[in-house]
DNA sequence: GATGTGCATGTATAGTATTCAGCCACAAAC
DNA sequence: GTTTGTGGCTGAATACTATACATGCACATC
């Protein structure tokens, strides 16, 4: 597995490379997000953010966080209300997530598959996807 | 379509088969999210509830939709955080949503496909599946 | 140096959800 | 018919999640 800082210099390339600013502030809630095993919530976070940034507020890491999910190095898991490092952003894929109930782990799919699917389905109503939203809960290979 | 009073009680005969009490508090918080137009937060939900129950406080909401929840008379839309009544909750069935952005219209679906294939994904990695939230986001056939 | 834009700060507040202690009603057990 | 257990309800407090809005700062451009 590669290392943090090799994560956050794709990260800051990929940024620039977009005409968008990697400020300190946002490689410092990226690689924070990086070292977490699963997900984390976004008052956690600040906890984390604050032995760095001890003014940080709330505002502070929501408004981090709104940017890199705009640029998808982020995302968030809404049936937890938490985010998850995105380590292949440079991809524009669609992105599933299973989520162990037991050890909390997240794992990214990209099922273009699954995706099509509900494409379909909902086309088939007459409803145009914008964003899809698909999370399973469940017990992971070594939890269960 | 169905009055609300016809699922109000196919939902009573269904609670009581199960041994579980439909009460009054259910019945009320029940049929409101019948009435609703697409999903409401707890929150709003909790103001409605009020005008017949005027002691009600967020717990009472939450308790009774935890009921509801439990018994799958009820789903929660995890993107929104907010809560939509179940028509079929007798056939045990998977349950999607297209959710328009644009008018807040929440359609439910059901399929199997879909479900199937997100199963498979994830068995392919060994992830055990126990629920799943699928929401799409988009616009409906009468707002594009 | 003036100005515009993007980023950051600070404070307050809104919105969502749970915890915990205690009360009441009903039914089963004695 | 009292006791006891269970499920449901109330009440108050609090925790957790997220946004709004006003202001200030830094840098690039003109």
């Amino acid at each position: 597995m590669a290392s943090i800082e090799v994560h956050v210099n794709k990260a800051r390339v990929f940024c620039e490379k977009k005409g968008a600013r990697f400020t300190s502030l946002r490689e410092k809630v990226y690689a924070l997000l990086l070292q977490q095993e699963g997900a984390i919530g976004a008052y956690e976070l600040l906890d984390s953010l604050k032995l760095s940034e001890p003014g940080a507020k709330p505002a502070t890491v929501y408004r981090t966080l709104d940017f890199l999910l705009e640029f998808g190095l982020v995302h968030k898991l809404e049936s937890t209300n938490a985010f998850v490092a995105c380590h292949h952003f440079d991809c524009n894929h669609p992105v599933q997530f299973l989520i162990c109930d037991s050890c909390g782990e997240v794992q990214e799919i990209q099922s273009e598959g699954l995706k099509e699917t509900l494409n379909k389905q909902a086309q088939s109503v007459g409803f145009n996807v914008i964003k899809q939203t698909i999370e399973a809960h469940g017990l992971c290979i070594s939890c269960k």
